[in-house]
DNA sequence: CATGAATGAGTTTTCATTCAT
DNA sequence: TATGAATGAAAACTCATTCAT
């Protein structure tokens, strides 16, 4: 009632959300092929149809799904990082930004590791994902011109390093670990004298 | 007469592994919900009502698979696990006798590594799992109380080392990454570093 | 507004009728595992996934068909029958009713007859057999008291009577018998001929 | 032992007869179509594979069934069936033979009852109940002739008889009612004081 | 002869998608 | 624009029948 004049916006973006938040969600706890149409369209209180007002088919839900969050975790990670930081400074950075998005949208952050790479995404979602790869090589590769790092190959380094994150959130998710500050701090310890040179 | 402890061999255990090995491949692929039944039968060279006579189930076939391999790779990594060696000399042994299994069986390995807590596991597959991270558990304790790991929660530990492997053979299976010794024993370095006290 | 009361009528109603209509006369000709769903859709006239909006299985499908006739012919029967009247009066109320059903709806006579004490009946479809049966032999040992009919197990009395009209209608239904009223009244005496003392 | 030189027959025919017997119980308690071949084999103690060497079909062996037991029946019933004999001794010879046969081989007069008019029988089997009918029909009619039945179509006469005694023998397999000499003498007077003049 | 493993056609049931309202 | 009833193609699963042994 306080806002008359802006008629068609909030039913559409909040429909089109409710669906994304929906289908997040389900696509977290039964997968993409476990779950159907119909399903996410209770969940998200919305009609079967409406769900293709708003997107082509199911698969066009997940690409969309993956590339918001993708997306967002990507703007999250890359606000104020310095290339030519200290490669410890970088792994606070990387360790912390990551860390933060899993505690609040722990969902999200699933969904996006789950859904890595699956048959189902098309070309955009996998570029982005690629996108991000090089990059995070490329600091590698400075680092360890500078001597910081450990002479590995850089892909090996960024797989230790992202892979300990993934296995610190995943206990978290199973409920075996509690994502306290200090467990997180403990883990970018380890992630950093993991690579160190 | 020559060899008379082989009899149900002929087509039996073939056919029954060939089913094995196609649902492993699919499974890995295209998911669980993802692959179709005939699918499986077709690329098994086996009619799809056969799959019937030796699984009750398509849920039954990911757990005799689970099963199967979980238990094989439990068993490779026990077989002369000294429970008090030094902590060194255990990741170690874990790292080069999980590395040589996600080698010789790579398919293998990333379907229990994608398979982990779907929500078709069974109980007893379930049960597996929970049993080999309880004796993690106890054996990062055990160190720990020898002052040779970092006096962080037990868990974390666990979850930096498997997480790090993890992460390491994934880009290997993108292609990103070449399992050669050299990064298979950088790997290790890697992970002990992350976590020796 | 003329008529709110109405408003499931437009097809949900028309549906589920032409698939119980289809579905009688089918499992009537062809049995129950005789028949199979689309069959029963094609002579609806609708898909075949329609039928699952409307009956959770094949089985709800008998069911719902055995509890509806099977309620309606009790109503009819039931209706205007007065405890305590003399039993040849009973017979004649029971057999002009029975008879106007089996002629306005064979099929559905046919199909509660053929139905009776099938493994796919649920519970509640059971229960309403049990329930008349028991009415009737209370009734059959109110008339024995009174001396009016033959004093032989009541059950036995039962199973004359509604046997011998089974044997009428089935004769009929293989057109070896025209159920005219005088049919029907002959069949009325033998029965009561049968059972009076 | 005692007969060393009939060398394949018992086999055979003991086969042959398992099938049949499995067969009967099967179809009695599950119908046709809800019977599976290889139950039968099962049940039977035979392969699966050897109810077609004794058989060329399913259907084969239901009408092998209908047409040894209608068989047996019928010349059950015929043995001294004395056409001219009064009608009053005809129903008790009718009547105690048929409760015999019901009472010795229940299983076989209950499928004789439940597969009558079933799509899969042949036209020998058809042909069988249409010959007893007719052989039914002609003594109605001579006893009528005399004077010792009503009036009434023979067809309804024999209808209501028949109708009885099924009545009578299906309230025995449900339990709700037991074949004693008393139960099947009375129902044999219900049976005659139902068509007699 | 007897078998029972193997099969593919056929069964019941689900679900992504459409479309009349 | 939003809906949800309707659908048919495809899923999981069953079973009558065959055939190598």
């Amino acid at each position: 009632m306080a806002n008359p004049s802006t008629k068609p916006r909030p039913a559409t973006i909040d429909k089109r959300d409710a669906i994304l938040d929906a289908a997040l969600e389900l696509f977290v706890d039964k997968g993409f092929h476990g779950t159907a149409v119909p399903e996410i369209a209770e969940r998200a209180s919305v009609g079967a149809g409406t769900i293709y007002r708003y997107f082509t088919s199911k698969e066009a839900v997940v690409n969309a799904l993956y590339q918001q969050y993708k997306g967002e975790l990507t703007a999250l990670v890359m606000r104020d990082f310095s290339l030519d930081a200290p490669a410890k400074q970088l792994i606070h950075h990387l360790w912390t930004r990551l860390a933060d998005f899993a505690r609040r949208k722990p969902r999200a952050y699933a969904f996006l590791e789950l859904h890595h790479h699956s048959t189902y995404l098309d070309e955009t979602s996998l570029a982005i994902e690629r996108r991000i790869l090089d990059m995070g090589v490329r600091f590698v590769q400075a680092a360890q011109q500078r001597g910081e790092l450990k002479p590995l190959p850089p892909m090996l380094l960024l797989a230790i390093v992202t892979g300990a994150f993934v296995g610190m959130v995943r206990k978290a998710w199973e409920g075996l670990l509690e994502l306290t500050p200090e467990v997180i701090a403990g883990g970018e310890t380890c992630a950093w004298e993991a690579i160190r040179a």
